[in-house]
DNA sequence: GCGGTGAATGTAAGCGCTTACATTTTATAT
DNA sequence: ATATAAAATGTAAGCGCTTACATTCACCGC
């Protein structure tokens, strides 16, 4: 029986079937396939011919199994719903792709507990590294990775700190950054859309950098009544708007923690009326394809997504070579564009 | 050496290091993992407890190569880098979560010979089950599957076609649809930007559906010089848009395959001084969350994404149950916005 | 032709787990 | 109490592969 030269037998081809049909050993036939410069020519292509009739495909498991790796390295982020990690990711996976690896993606929806158990998921299937968003999750985590010697890479995040491998940036001095171009524009009375701060480090940096240099530009603290925290997601982004405008406060400008979140209020703004950015002025943060298609276009802080994947990329292989990393501090920069004006 | 309650040792707990610190056979625990039903509750208390205290976490590698399975499901996309994929994904990631699997995505970037290549990584991996998009692929794949018996759902297109698992949509029809209401706006002089159709059965499906109605509403078949065809990124398209422009000929309406071509031409129009929809009416597809941020609001054809992936999965799992399962037609629909005016 | 050498190949152990089957313990009926 | 069935547990084979080590082969100089 036999189609496309595959012989279709009922049973899955083994690396004995391939043997017996080459007349070699198992040993000689994995490694022909795994170090082909150690048979010779003439025995390795009765092997190659067998693989092919036979239709051969090595099993990973057993693989993995004794080889004690895999070559599949995880990542876990907290969504894969929006375009934050996409870029990123993509990068991420390129280069992976390039040094023979495969990535295997788990989402844990910005829950702590669901990001413990995704780790040990991966971590059970032989993941050799793992990429991680962010910095902040319990040290028993850290412990647990540390006893398996598990490499892993932290994203998104950056802190002056040798006990993890870093590649991100300073979410807070990011967030000063686009605050103070703000009070620049001499606005006075600022409302806050941020991130959810309770499971993300990234959402807490960014918000502390935001009060931080308010603060200093404005007369006491910020007004509770002007914060308000949403998860990344443009309709729910747009009834935090609401919530703001229900406090009955007045403010000139809003500051978002996230393009996702400056993009649903603004849509909510001009459902409502407003002009933008004559009566109101929106901030973003991230930089995603977004914030040029929205108009105005956002004013925002520019993320270095794909150098940061990439760098994650090669600080982990790098990691499994046994080679010395250094952590990578990427830096993102301000991006003006229109959806943000001085006030007169 | 005990750290967080979890002892350290210098190697691996095993499932027989579990046995003897809990004083039971390799078996029971094993029983105790996966059919804690069967052990006594004395019994199963001891063995947890070893559980715990050695950080023994299972090696799915070695569960793998006896149970035969993995609980890992392969999903291969066209690219990760553009929100097409991501919200059914998601979607599809949370129902298998929930039925126990993982997902393992790999990126073909719209090439055939890599989609082969990770369709083979994935069931060398163990996958017990693919996602793939649409249908266009070589025989030998579908017989390489088919020989090794591993169930498989195609989705983003539809087929009344029962050798294989569809869970999609007519494209073609879809696009029909669109094209009809550029029609009654009276439209009469119409560009295209198309995805790239060699290797993309969707946007083929798509160009088919455009022309088609295209040539119904006019004289004659459509102009080649007002055809493009363009990678789904919003810089291309706009760089397509000029190639539409360069042509010379005068168009009123461009359709185009998907909303990120749709947002790129119209970005680029907007840049040129283009008054949208007043001096040209854009339609994209796919309805992507950028069709309501881009202004005009872009109209364009309704794709149920979530649904897709959630009757993916529901599928792929009945497949896997070993019940019988039936293809599932998910019907798109027009969403009228500003972005199609009609002609005076 | 011979011993010596390195290359090519073979032999077989064992990676960590599940599970069929065998054995022991416990519960139930008489 | 005893026989019997049912529940709990143990024993051990083997999943498909890699690899240390043993063996065989081919070829060299003398």
């Amino acid at each position: 029986m036999e189609r496309n030269g595959v012989v279709m037998t009922g049973t899955l081809a083994t690396l004995a079937d391939v043997a017996a049909r080459a007349g070699v050993s198992t040993a000689t036939v994995s490694r022909c396939l795994n170090t082909p410069g150690r048979v010779k020519e003439g025995t390795r292509e009765k092997v190659l011919e067998a693989v092919h009739t036979l239709g051969y495909a090595p099993n990973f498991n057993a693989r993995a199994l004794v080889a004690r790796q895999t070559r599949i390295i995880g990542a876990i982020i907290p969504t894969m719903d929006n375009a934050i990690f996409a870029a990123g990711l993509q990068t991420f996976q390129e280069v992976l792709a390039e040094a023979g690896y495969t990535l295997l993606v788990a989402s844990s929806s910005y829950k702590k507990e669901l990001e413990e158990a995704q780790i040990h998921n991966l971590i059970s299937r032989g993941a050799d590294a793992l990429l991680l968003i962010g910095v902040d999750r319990s040290a028993r985590i850290y412990d647990f990775l540390k006893h398996r010697k598990i490499p892993y890479v932290l994203a998104w995040n950056y802190k002056e700190d040798k006990q993890h491998s870093f590649v991100g940036f300073d979410n807070a001095q990011a967030a000063e950054r686009i605050a103070i171009e703000v009070m620049r524009a001499r606005h006075r009375k600022v409302a806050i859309i941020s991130g959810i701060t309770a499971e993300n480090d990234r959402a807490r940096a960014r918000l502390y950098g935001f009060k931080a240099r308010l603060r200093l530009g404005s007369e006491g603290p910020l007004d509770p009544d002007l914060l308000v925290e949403c998860p990344y997601d443009i309709k729910k982004a747009g009834e935090a708007f609401d919530r703001l405008l229900a406090s009955g406060k007045t403010f000139t400008a809003l500051l978002c923690g996230n393009d996702v979140l400056a993009v649903g209020a603004m849509l909510r703004a001009k459902a409502l009326g407003f002009e933008l950015p004559g009566q109101l002025s929106v901030t973003g943060f991230d930089d995603l394809e977004l914030s040029r298609i929205i108009s105005p276009a956002l004013t925002t802080i520019h993320v270095p997504h794909r150098k940061m994947g990439y760098m994650a990329a090669k600080n982990l292989l790098a990691q499994l070579e046994g080679k010395p990393v250094r952590n990578c501090r990427l830096q993102p920069y301000l991006i003006k564009r229109e959806s943000l004006r001085p006030l007169l």
